[in-house]
DNA sequence: ATGGGTGCAAAGGTTTTGCACTCCG
DNA sequence: CGGAGTGCAAAACCTTTGCACCCAT
């Protein structure tokens, strides 16, 4: 549950004094509508034109970066040529998830986000860098391709 | 201390019928005398060219894919709009570096990779997928951005 | 009404690819 | 020698930008 809604774009737009365009609401209910995928740009074009609604790809991507900056949504990179997408926490107690990536088989998995915690705080004891956000890729074997290889 | 030597290149080319080139030492050797760097295509090519050395940028673009795949050189995305690489450790066993990056300046730290371990067997227990490595990065405000909100 | 936002197409930047030539094993 | 590897330029992508028009506020 990201409890991310139009609402709290409206108002975020609102603290910067931009506006809540269609164009703007509608990317960010894509994201609501595909929860736990993680988009391109090319992605979110293609899903509304998909559901017969006209919008530029110059307008997805300027959408996408915006709503990143409101931090409504987390941009990252798989190593595929392209940003994605995925809807972020609304506060940041909620739980987020690292990415497990499959090197046999590319398959990308989930993992719920705790105890990175006390990293966090060792990062700010010896350094003085204060950590407001993560993201973790763990790259490794999945259980099916494990599985495959002890055969 | 990498560890990272052009014989393990060779030893690491052979193994898969691999030729050892010119071209392929030369832009391990680049990654060698810039320790700790993270550099683009890009980056190596000019290196490259500033010190009189002659070879195409698509050669390069090959050579830091291949010795990625060699586990030599390991990739990373900081969203510049390129691909970064950067010399791996020879052994799991060796200290990584986590990733600090100022969502204020945009400056890159590092910090010593300690206490993923317990995370690694977690995933393990829970899910079944064997990590064999991780790239963690850290967003937050370094310590002079933060004296500088302060003030 | 007015300035920010959009759409389109063109430009920009990174990475990949086709093909003839080179050179490692 | 033979085939993998290279260099070059073109192509393929992804993303950004300029500008005329549009529409939230």
């Amino acid at each position: 549950m990201s409890g991310i809604t139009i609402d709290i774009l409206r108002q975020r737009l609102q603290a910067r004094q931009h506006k809540l365009t269609t164009q703007r609401r509608t990317v960010l209910e894509v994201f609501i509508a595909h929860p736990g995928e993680h988009l391109s740009a090319e992605d979110v074009y293609g899903i509304l034109r998909g559901e017969d609604i006209d919008i530029g790809l110059a307008t997805v991507y300027r959408s996408l970066e915006l709503l990143a900056n409101l931090n409504i949504l987390q941009r990252m990179e798989f190593g595929d040529g392209c940003s994605r997408y995925e809807i972020g926490t609304m506060s940041p107690d909620e739980h987020q998830h690292h990415h497990l990536i499959c090197v046999k088989c590319g398959k990308l998995l989930e993992f719920p986000d705790d105890l990175m915690d006390d990293l966090e705080n060792d990062v700010l004891e010896k350094t003085g860098f204060k950590v407001v956000d993560h993201q973790v890729k763990f790259f490794g074997y999945c259980k099916e391709c494990r599985e495959k290889l002890d055969k």
